[in-house]
DNA sequence: AACCTATTGACAAATAATCCTTATTAGGAT
DNA sequence: ATCCTAATAAGGATTATTTGTCAATAGGTT
């Protein structure tokens, strides 16, 4: 049976990652890290925030083109991803309709679950539209 | 002005992506192509694949995880994915609601559009369950 | 303090997609 | 039919993201 270590980089990872609210991807978690601890390896971001997932600690955004992102919100939520600058931010959007059952009708899965993902212009890259 | 050329590559890969009903990959394409030209370049089909998405003649699929998939279905749908095997098949469901007004409230952005992936067993895997 | 082994760091490799350079070629003009 | 040239293709290199390998390190238990 393994059991878990607290491990200076473990307990880093987490607390930066928390700390940031910024739906950051693995890569962006490594460079705050880095600040702090500067030799650690990317291995390590990319296996920890993996770990921290799986346990429910953190949820993995997964968005259409670029890096998985990292979220603190743990509640069931949707994302906008902004197609200029990458951007993700929460929405308020509730999905009302039991859409998995909707799916599975005439068609040959177990519908296990969904993902949707807004795409949109973040008010930023709106303002700066003339570039 | 610009004037476009039909090549033999460009026809070949088109009838190609047009006869697969299997929500290619573009490597997925790039192998059956290969089988009648052995030595097309990979970069070729990426580039035909991406400017067919571009006319608006086959849907560029993007997947949450893995190869973007192309289809050849052009009105809109949605696709759920085996996550066991990969395979993206198209569901029946139909979005009745205006899902992009709801999460644009609340939300600083102007958005654009969506995507849904469901994820889920297909029933070949789901008979395969034990190994 | 010694020991066991989970975990790390360093780097290689897998994956997906695109870019660059050079040679070739389609299609219009002569 | 031949020529011209911008568009295109081949082949390899490159980028980006993530995962795998393995010797070295360090948590935590005894």
């Amino acid at each position: 049976m393994k059991k878990e270590r607290n491990t200076y980089q473990k307990t880093l990872i987490k607390d930066i990652v928390l700390g940031m609210c910024t739906h950051p991807s693995a890569d962006a978690v490594y460079d705050k890290v880095r600040e702090i601890c500067p030799n650690i390896s990317k291995a390590t971001v990319y296996r920890v925030l993996s770990d921290l997932a799986d346990k429910g600690e953190v949820y993995k955004v997964r968005v259409l083109d670029g890096p998985d992102r990292f979220d603190t919100t743990l509640h069931r939520h949707y994302h906008v991803k902004c197609t200029k600058c990458g951007k993700v931010v929460d929405t308020g959007f509730v999905c009302t309709e039991d859409i998995d059952e909707q799916a599975a009708r005439d068609c040959d899965f177990m519908i296990t679950g969904h993902e949707i993902i807004f795409e949109g212009i973040c008010s930023v890259c709106a303002a700066n539209n003339n570039q």
